[in-house]
DNA sequence: TTCTCAGATTAGATTTAATCTAAACTTTTC
DNA sequence: GAAAAGTTTAGATTAAATCTAATCTGAGAA
């Protein structure tokens, strides 16, 4: 199938309304490994359709956010970065270089029932920081690794 | 012993001077159980003491943070929020009126070995997301809770 | 006790990131 | 085809955070 139809079922299972400007970000975002501002998935944006509007990018991310198709991680810096839920994950944030990398899912605890109280699960973000492979000290150094 | 010893005792543990600025934004963290913005900390801070700068407030946050004695959270909204890291939990943010709530710390697992690669964990956050007991619906109604 | 120096603060200006606005456009439904 | 609802636009505006260069403060050395 291709990868269009792909992106246009992602939203419409989302139910939101596949406009030609949701469809650009959220192909941006799939397409893309890394975790881009805002501001960068509107200039990739509006490279491709210069009347694409910058209140539309905003706007259409926060749909995507809220329709669970598209998640907010809170990196080094004021900007808000930005990556496609297609596959479950967790983050990585290095606290050197701020480098937001993903990490393969691992099964994260549900609170116990008394701690819950009233309240309603409905999903989890499970970030790590550290070191990042680069900034990390090598191998053999005196450094501890855990 | 003092809580203002404590609180001196707490920032110099980080490596941190205990100046009468950092000393307010510290002691109203670890007193104060919500989690404010860096707007209501030097609000607060600045009733108390007209010369505090805003600057300042910034400034002392961001070291506090790095220092690892405050959490920095992302919650809604555009400005974070903040809280001391006296004792560990993880926290709950609610989709509906973005109420954010301590929840009672449990284990984190680490990452397989394989996943983690050359990188050096330092420390973990985990945010549950859902409908707080306010905004949930009611234990008696059809929906679900988990 | 005084001096030096490094760390910290100041207060308002400035920058950055995100939102607002009101009109216009587009798509869906009747 | 018309109406209504959802969405987009482009630049203005707001909110949050940072910058600046001078000044202050406190710790350590002499």
């Amino acid at each position: 199938m291709d990868a269009r139809d792909e992106v246009k079922r992602f939203l419409e299972a989302g139910g939101l309304r596949c406009t030609p400007q949701r469809y650009a970000v959220m192909a941006f975002l799939m397409g893309h490994a890394g975790h881009p501002t805002a501001s960068e998935i509107f200039e990739a944006v509006n490279r491709a359709d210069p009347r694409c509007s910058r209140a539309t990018t905003y706007n259409n991310l926060r749909d995507l956010v809220r329709a669970g198709l598209v998640r907010e991680v809170a990196a080094e810096g004021r900007a808000a970065r930005f990556d496609a839920k297609n596959q479950r994950h967790h983050h990585f944030i290095c606290d050197h270089c701020g480098a937001v990398e993903d990490l393969a899912w691992c099964k994260v605890p549900r609170p116990a029932a008394r701690s819950l109280g009233g309240r309603v699960l409905r999903d989890c973000e499970l970030i790590f920081r550290g070191l990042c492979a680069r900034c990390a000290p090598r191998k053999d150094s005196r450094a501890q690794r855990f």
